[in-house]
RNA sequence: GGCGCGUUCAUCUAGCGGCUAGGAUACCGCCCUCUCAAGGCGGGUACACGGGUUCGAUUCCCGUACGCGCUACCA
């Protein structure tokens, strides 16, 4: 039975990076009938955050990756927040200082600052200098039950090589002597990263971890405390890490990291989720549209690539459009509505689905709907009107030919896209001009912009009464 | 600095000893056309470098260079 688990810290918003993580994690675990196990890694204090859980289930379910077992769903092997399970780890530090894989360190923050420096200066390593790997088990007794403050490190074997098999990089090797003495319980009782990770995954028996490359350095202490436990280890998967345009880690400082911030930004689920399986894997490189069911059908941890991937915004912007064009107009308006209101643009469930057939080729995010298409929920301004189009397409014979074609609009007994067009076409060719003389003059003084839906369409939604107003409106205000 | 991992078009990638090195995004051109899109057609750009192994290397091995990650009582 596979297990795996999404074991994210609440920071306060999800990184894309862990959203491909979970993907991953979702995609293999269904992929392989197995469970997929939320964990919520909070064992630092100084870094918790009021709602970052909330923010995270939420953010979860928006995206469509589901949970078997977690703090919600709950499980035989909760509780599945680590600050909930210190009683654990403690005990488990306390069996490994009493089989000797750990011990007890009093070295203050100000020394190991002043170690680390000197070793620095003199070009060797920065490694915790095991000042206090040997002390007797009397001094220790002693000084611990005087309070004095103390962690408890890893007691790294000397002289030994780690070894251990990645799925996505097969064998890794470090030597021992370039492994750190690590700390696995803080002085506040807490434990590091390193200590509870092992020891949940063992109780929640996890067969296999999938994680950013980040974390494959720090594995060979992760081998060693399953040695020291006498565990099996489970399988590792380190994914590759997501860059920036310049090829660092994807950070916050050059651009949006936050899976919230692509939401907000009006990013549909299936398209991040489609976009972000792809950076890193692809199962056959000549189709590039997929929905949760098929990555679900076709993922493969061995297909997973070595090297980082760049972020390319570029690409999500078509695919957020192809996903946009392959839903109805009904499946877009309760998305593209709450973004209306944001701007306070009232109109009708009709209209506004009218609006979205006309625009829904040429978005790519919900809110082109509302920042391509504001004409027609509020009379233009013409500040957004394109000075090329104007000059070339507002010229005096053009107003003057729009004076005269308005009463036959105005006329019109009805008003859709054949009548408006069999006008307008009537008039063009009485007067000997092409019809384009006169449609860019009409876009221009009803949109005040030099592109958008075809004409005749776009006049039909907008209404007779509101196009004859804003064409005279027009005519009489705009240079 | 040490350790680790990586390196095919600008970007995401296919390739698992023999290919005119394929696809997608972006870009450019043409078609369609009332604009912008969408759609169709076409175009340019890549195996980091140097050694091996082999009849033959993008592919296997070793170096070099470059990039990235880790190097906390953070995850």
């Amino acid at each position: 039975m596979v297990r795996v688990r999404f074991a994210p810290s609440p920071t306060g918003y999800v990184h894309v990076g862990s959203l491909r993580t979970a993907l991953y994690c979702y995609l293999f675990a269904r992929r392989h009938s197995g469970v997929n196990i939320l964990r919520i890694e909070d064992t630092d204090r100084t870094r918790y955050v009021e709602g970052a859980v909330e923010n995270l289930l939420r953010t979860m379910e928006w995206a469509g990756i589901g949970f078997d077992e977690g703090p919600i769903e709950g499980g035989a092997c909760g509780p599945y927040v680590q600050s909930e399970r210190t009683e654990l780890y403690r005990e488990h530090a306390n069996q490994l200082i009493a089989n000797g894989h750990a011990y007890v360190c009093f070295c203050t923050p100000e020394r190991l600052d002043t170690v680390r420096k000197s070793q620095q200066a003199a070009g060797i390593p920065p490694m915790y200098d095991r000042h206090c790997r040997n002390l007797s088990k009397e001094e220790v007794d002693s000084r611990v039950a005087a309070g004095e403050p103390h962690v408890v490190r890893l007691r790294v074997p000397i002289g030994e090589m780690v070894r251990f098999h990645d799925m996505i990089r097969d064998d890794v090797e470090f030597d021992s002597r370039t492994i750190d003495d690590q700390v696995l319980l803080k002085s506040d009782g807490f434990p590091t990263y390193h200590l509870a990770n092992i020891v949940d995954d063992h109780y929640m028996q996890v067969t296999h971890v999938i994680r950013g490359e980040e974390w494959l350095s720090s594995t060979p202490k992760h081998v060693l405390l399953y040695q020291a436990f006498g565990w099996e280890p489970p399988k590792f998967a380190h994914l590759p890490l997501l860059l920036n345009a310049d090829r660092s880690k994807l950070s916050k400082r050059q651009g949006d990291v936050a899976v919230e911030d692509y939401r907000d930004k009006g990013y549909l689920p299936q398209a991040l989720i489609n976009f972000v399986a792809l950076l890193g894997w692809n199962p056959s490189a000549t189709e590039e549209i997929f929905s949760m069911d098929e990555l679900i059908r076709q993922f493969d941890l061995e297909r997973v690539n070595k090297a980082g991937a760049v972020f390319n915004r570029e690409k999500l912007d078509w695919m957020n459009g192809e996903y946009i064009r392959k839903m109805t107009p009904e499946e877009l308006l309760p998305l593209v509505r709450p973004l209306l209101e944001k701007r306070n643009f009232v109109a009708s469930d009709e209209y506004v689905c009218s609006v979205i057939k006309l625009m829904q080729e040429r978005v790519r995010t919900l809110w082109d709907f509302v920042d391509f298409a504001s004409y027609f929920y509020i009379t233009p301004d013409f500040t957004t009107a394109d000075e090329k189009y104007k000059s070339k397409h507002w010229t005096p014979q053009a107003k003057e030919h729009l004076g005269a074609l308005l009463p036959k609009l105005e006329s019109l007994e009805t008003w859709n896209h054949d009548s408006i067009e069999a006008a307008v076409r009537e008039y063009a060719e009485a007067n000997g001009m092409g019809a384009g003389k006169l449609i860019h003059p009409i876009r221009l003084a009803v949109t005040g912009r030099g592109m958008g839906p075809g004409l005749f369409e776009l006049l039909a939604v907008l209404g007779k009464q509101e196009c004859v107003t804003r064409i005279q409106h027009a005519l009489t205000s705009l240079a």
